[in-house]
DNA sequence: CTGATTTCTTAAAATATTTTAATTCTTTTA
DNA sequence: TAAAAGAATTAAAATATTTTAAGAAATCAG
């Protein structure tokens, strides 16, 4: 197994994005490891389906994955993307034990470390300053969903579209367009016109 | 000053609200009291507006709020209603010291009560049991925001207003249409010909 | 490496939504 | 209480987006 420093290679980088946000003593990075394990999930792999009660919290350590519900209509339809750093999950399902609204799937080979809901139940009061990680997590979550909502709201897809160029470009290199037009509430055909349209100014 | 039991009558519904969540001991909802003071806001006014850094995070005792941000054509698109027992605010703008993004109005003479930045800097070392109650205001609020935006993507603007009738029929009530509409991201005509629609059925 | 499958693009027709404008209904104000 | 202002409805024309279908390009499996 890699290593670095004195901690594995995949821990490591949790520890360091933690870090990265709060204040962490050695002793409480070294009980963290305890809490999480590590997961490979193979492209086009779920790593939750709907219906199933979302068992963990997912940090993804490498890879990337797609969210998404599907509609009356059957259709899928991505809410978010998650890369390297990004937590993930549904996290209604896991805190209140019911079954899960969304479908998360590997979109390469992904690396992600969980942590389970007896684990998730004492990592507060045993490592204090995580409290305050997932306070930073959430808030960030709240601010973002709550740009993403006046963004749909207000915005035009085209100006969507060229909202996700700049905020994240890497996901255009990575995902395919299908689920990025997905992402935007239309469909790959008005997306390709969009580029298009783009593309000649 | 009205009274109900040991404290004013708006002091009360904010400590029910909490009680309502987290266990709250008599000497800490003695204590929360001096953290918070009273605002009224008249119809058609305003408690933030865009481009204000926000000084506060508001409690809705009695009355009903609009958050809206005006996009690049100079409309108004509205994101959020506020209505007794509800938080309301520019978070972002709150704990960064940042220009609002957001505008806040009232549709209705409001009661609001407010926390100052620095004494929300207190607030969780000296009442330990609001740090639990805030987390799970956020956690709901990223839940609530989660569900949004998958409604917003997944469904056609008369599967959202029906969305609305069965989460929020108070709204219908006390809000005018055009703000509904607003909300929804379409324009009043539309959605005057929806609810025709729904009504010949 | 090659055939099979999936993804992306293009265009035309169909549908959903907005815009404009006029009319009625409701609320506010003097 | 009447007049004025604002809000909701209707309909027709204009625009945005989806659907369908087909071919080209890229990726995957054997």
């Amino acid at each position: 197994m890699t290593s670095v420093g004195r901690f594995r290679m995949d821990t490591k980088k949790l520890i360091e994005h933690i870090q990265s946000h709060v204040e962490l003593s050695e002793q409480s990075a070294n009980r963290l490891i305890g809490y999480f394990e590590k997961k490979e999930v193979g492209k086009k792999e779920y790593l939750l389906r709907a219906g199933i009660t979302s068992r963990a919290e997912y940090f993804i350590v490498k890879g990337c994955l797609r969210v998404f519900v599907i509609d009356a209509k059957g259709g899928e339809n991505n809410v978010r993307f998650g890369t390297e750093n990004w937590w993930i999950g549904d996290f209604a399902s896991f805190m209140k034990k019911q079954p899960a609204s969304y479908f998360i799937q590997a979109l390469e080979k992904t690396e992600v470390l969980f942590i389970n809901r007896t684990k998730w139940d004492h990592l507060f009061s045993e490592i204090p300053e995580i409290s305050t990680y997932f306070r930073i997590m959430f808030e960030n979550a709240a601010l973002g969903q709550q740009s993403l909502i006046a963004q749909h709201i207000s915005y035009t897809p085209e100006e969507r579209y060229q909202e996700l160029i700049e905020n994240r470009p890497e996901l255009l290199q990575r995902v395919p367009q299908k689920h990025i037009a997905s992402y935007l509430g239309i469909t790959p055909e008005f997306l390709s016109m969009i580029r298009r349209k783009i593309a000649e100014n």
